[in-house]
DNA sequence: AATGAATGAGATTTCATTCAT
DNA sequence: AATGAATGAAATCTCATTCAT
């Protein structure tokens, strides 16, 4: 009856949809999917419940764009990688690889400050997509290693998905990253089995962790 | 203040935890450990809901104790394999890789029958379990591999901690067994790399999927 | 994953918070605190369940806003007594203690046509919030009656600390005022006692049971 | 089916019933009432959830148990000093109150060391016990008072009940006790009241608190 | 006299979503 | 484009009490 709106502020939709989608961001990795509900996402924003679902049709659906902003993003960064002609098939693979890593390791310092307990959710999710995406790419630069003699691959998409896996794990822990000793042991493992997994007879990775 | 029970049925405390266990453990396979009400175990076993309440604080102290079953299960037969005088490192390492792809493949039938969309939280769960218990077993396999001149790996721990890393991809993505071409290819696949990434001249691994 | 509202009806917000506040205040007055659930509440309003928790965080809030409101009326009440420049002090104290007989009393009718057995956990955070707030008001009454000489009292705040929990009493007993000859004697009793204990020669109290 | 008895120990019932009675004391005022479960003091004797029913019909029933033996042993205390021929009227009332402020101060160790949020419901039902049985006794000596001219009261069941709701205050505050400087004004200004309200030209009461 | 597994009603609370304005 | 009050299903958990042994 009485519907005193608090100084309602319009924007651009473009910007209040980014506005929420990083909030929600930011909150999914503190707390995690769960643990965050939509009230919270708004408050942060500073709107009304209503607003999230005049933008998003559900919750999950905001974690879908929150994925997909970031996966496009790297498959961005992996396709100018795969299509760079001036890298051979190996430094293309050392640079999506790079690429991966960094992502994992700029999580750790919003991730660990709270609820190291995980965000299984959201994990199994980017998982999936990150592997669906970046396995066809991958698999493509890893056939051109292997059609110009670097490579010794048999199953390309197979080797690339265990190889992605792998790198996945660095998702879901990145309390690795917290530990100089540890990451520098892991990064060097990694150099060493990529390089033997694709069959280099001199692997020459270099990663940056 | 309670009214009347109907017809009360005592059992061996040991073996209604079981019964519970059981229940606990196939619904979350089917529908995931969220969609999965605690009222759901108790009608399936046909006991009170305070029952179980009785046996478990609440519903995460039963994953806890499902996973904790499966991965002693695990562990012992690893353990088992580690021990066994008549296999040399190789042939262990081989059978253990086994025995964890034995463990998905099984899963496969229950879990894809509803929901593949999955169960984050409780893989979240078996996966960090996994590594902590097999990663030490299986890096001392691989450093004595090493020592008698099988292996070459620099970082035993770390390479067995991205082996196992792989090999949890298994867990997350059952629907893999069910295609068996490309059974095939993982299976191949991964019985090269494992050889290549523990530096054998000559990989003979056998996997069995 | 929700069904469909019945008819909804929306209210001012003040409106719908004094709605839950009154009736919540009645039933916890008829039932107690502990035998009304949030449900009843809910129900004697007309609104879901989760309306409740729009408005309260908790069932304990609630009741802390209805112990909140009486207080802060009588509180008022008082205040405004003791401000009045056309009593003396003594006038003072007899408003005062007829203000919260009168509160007692009121209470009588919805006390106790059901479970006499009381209201243990209200008495006590009424109680409590009374003397809190009522002890400095009258004590600063009494100081002004001391130095008037009117009064001869060594330490007011402690004596009005007495004298309120002694007229707590009827709180937690509005029983007494069922019986009138019982009724009588109490008045005549209090206003001796109150006269006597701040030490006044003429002690004219007049109370309204 | 299976029934293992941890070792039964057999006691002597009255012996069983005080181990439980004293471990609920205990409990009830280390944690309240309400928030002590069966199961709580079950497990502080050692014994089985069933022994307690075996005992007491109901949590409510020890309840009473616990405060009808402090509240015998009160009116015992009360009883003996009413009748001693030694004392006169004003030193009986003097001791009896004595007596209760003891019982309340030497509650306050065991009281604020957890949860001073305080037991509403056990007070109630003290309040009410004590008051019951307290009062005939004292309208009694108060009685004898007036008649041998040393007090001067008009209702002295209703003098005395007013003066023990004073009294039960101590009960519900054991606090006050902790700040000694409170303590002492209270016991003076108490000292002072109870001699006025008695009508006692010179009111000579010694109070240790 | 004692056990302890089993009961089950019920209470509080959460939160994604809706919808009238 | 935005609001925010209202929804209500459902979920977890508590605990006094019972009863077969």
């Amino acid at each position: 009856m009485k519907r005193m709106a608090r100084e309602r502020v319009t924007k651009d939709p473009e910007e209040r949809r980014q506005e929420l989608i990083d909030a929600a961001e930011r909150l999914f990795m503190e707390r995690g999917y769960e643990a965050t509900a939509v009230s919270d996402i708004v408050q942060e924003v500073g709107v009304a419940q209503g607003t999230f679902y005049y933008y998003f049709p559900s919750k999950e659906e905001i974690l879908e764009a929150i994925i997909e902003k970031d996966m496009a993003a790297l498959e961005d960064d992996v396709r100018k990688i795969t299509e760079d002609p001036n890298l051979d098939p190996a430094a293309k693979i050392n640079a999506i690889v790079n690429s991966i890593i960094g992502i994992s390791s700029s999580r750790k310092e919003i991730m660990d400050y709270l609820h190291k307990e995980s965000n299984a959710v959201m994990h199994e999710k980017m998982e999936r997509h990150l592997i669906e995406r970046l396995v066809p790419l991958m698999a493509e630069v890893v056939s051109q290693g292997v059609a110009e003699g670097r490579f010794d691959v048999q199953h390309p998409t197979e080797a690339v998905e265990f190889l992605l896996a792998s790198m996945v794990y660095f998702f879901h822990h990145p309390e690795i990253f917290a530990d100089p000793a540890r990451s520098k042991k892991m990064r060097s493992t990694l150099e060493t089995i990529l390089g033997r997994a694709l069959g280099m007879k001199d692997y020459g990775f270099v990663l940056v962790v």
